[in-house]
DNA sequence: AGCAATTTACATACATGAATGTATGTTGCT
DNA sequence: AGCAACATACATTCATGTATGTAAATTGCT
């Protein structure tokens, strides 16, 4: 029962990625034992310890393969021309929402970030590239709305750093609370509504600090 | 160095509590021994084990005594009457922020819940509590929006359960990421318009599910 | 092409430290 | 005198990291 040929041990190396992934929800990550995990996987903890250096770097290798789809969103859309920048803010949101309520592994990926890990010394690494992907990600939307005021789709005394802030906010809230209650509501089809009606309001009332 | 009065038993258990929080922000709650926690109050272990039963409800103690003034600002709105709903929903709001902006206990309490702890079953009390908690303020501020809807203040067709999870969402968002960089941006002067933005949007495209 | 040599991809066994829970001691209030 | 409010000491569990074993796969050499 022994695996050997190259193919092979990248089937296990990802058969132990979704299984602690499905452990790390199920546990939480600090009291997550590697030896569940490689149980689960059908392996024992030498395989962990072959792939990975230790539980921090597992937890990293889950986090990247979780968070690549979404990051792969946000990088095609940066190379597009914006002719609507608030239209591609939009359907950036949108495919977000629409990836989250669709596939499982992306919901247990962000329930196990948002509600099943602490973010302490121990996941620094992993913690500094969320901070990278998330300070890149906020850059990119606060240059579409300038570029929306520029066009006239947002008034011109748009504070668009709190703009952004405030759309941030309002992305995490709506994936850190509804993976807590998928059931609550259908959110593949109130995405699009949920985030007109804040759109609105940045068209109409666009926040600004004194 | 013995203590003994009721009064510096009641001293020393708020002790732990502080530091429990302390280190409970700093470690995280799964990697927090209690002999940190002790050492930090100046005590040893034998006091925590005297004054709660383990690290869970310890845990427990803390956020009980971190969300009751937030929860106190509630009871209070749910007992006044109502001749402007959506003003009240947005002074709800506004005290919330401020209360996170304003006392550094109140973030370190948030802190904690959103990047420091694993919602396991270890933690199941303090979850359901917590669930407990939101839906009694998702259901509030419901209510708020269907006056509101009655008065003329939101339009008929508004769906008022949508129009609530968007705003818990924004809420939860905007403390979640404003709790991970305070020096972001003012949270208390910029609290107002923020929400001055959703609820223009609420008003003029009031969300609704197809 | 065939065979030894080496490396891959794990499994198994072991030692270690660390945190927990409990049992017991101690001191001062009441 | 008895209990409250801790401190101290102890045993035990438990997960980790590492060290070692091993069979198949790959490589190197001729």
């Amino acid at each position: 029962m022994v695996r050997k040929t190259r193919e092979d041990a990248l089937a296990t190396r990802d058969a132990l990625l979704t299984a602690a992934l499905q452990t790390f929800r199920e546990r939480g990550v600090a009291h997550t034992r590697l030896s569940d995990v490689a149980a689960r996987a059908g392996v024992t903890r030498g395989a962990i310890y072959w792939h990975f250096k230790d539980k921090a770097e597992l937890f990293a290798a889950v986090c990247e393969r979780g968070t690549l789809p979404v990051e792969a969103l946000l990088a095609e859309a940066s190379r597009t021309v914006q002719r609507d920048p608030l239209a591609t803010v939009k359907q950036l949101a949108l495919m977000a929402l629409k990836q989250l309520a669709g596939h499982a592994d992306t919901q247990a990926m962000f329930d196990v970030i948002f509600h099943k890990c602490e973010f302490t010394d121990e996941l620094a690494p992993v913690m500094a590239k969320n901070d990278a992907d998330r300070t890149a990600c906020l850059t990119q939307v606060q240059a579409l709305f300038e570029q929306a005021v520029a066009v006239g789709q947002l008034p011109p005394h748009t504070d668009t750093y709190l703009a952004t802030q405030g759309m941030h906010a309002y992305m995490v809230g709506l994936m850190h609370e509804w993976v807590l209650a998928p059931e609550s509501y259908d959110l593949a089809a109130c995405a699009e509504p949920l985030l007109d009606t804040y759109l609105a309001g940045l068209m109409q009332r666009p926040p600004r600090c004194p």
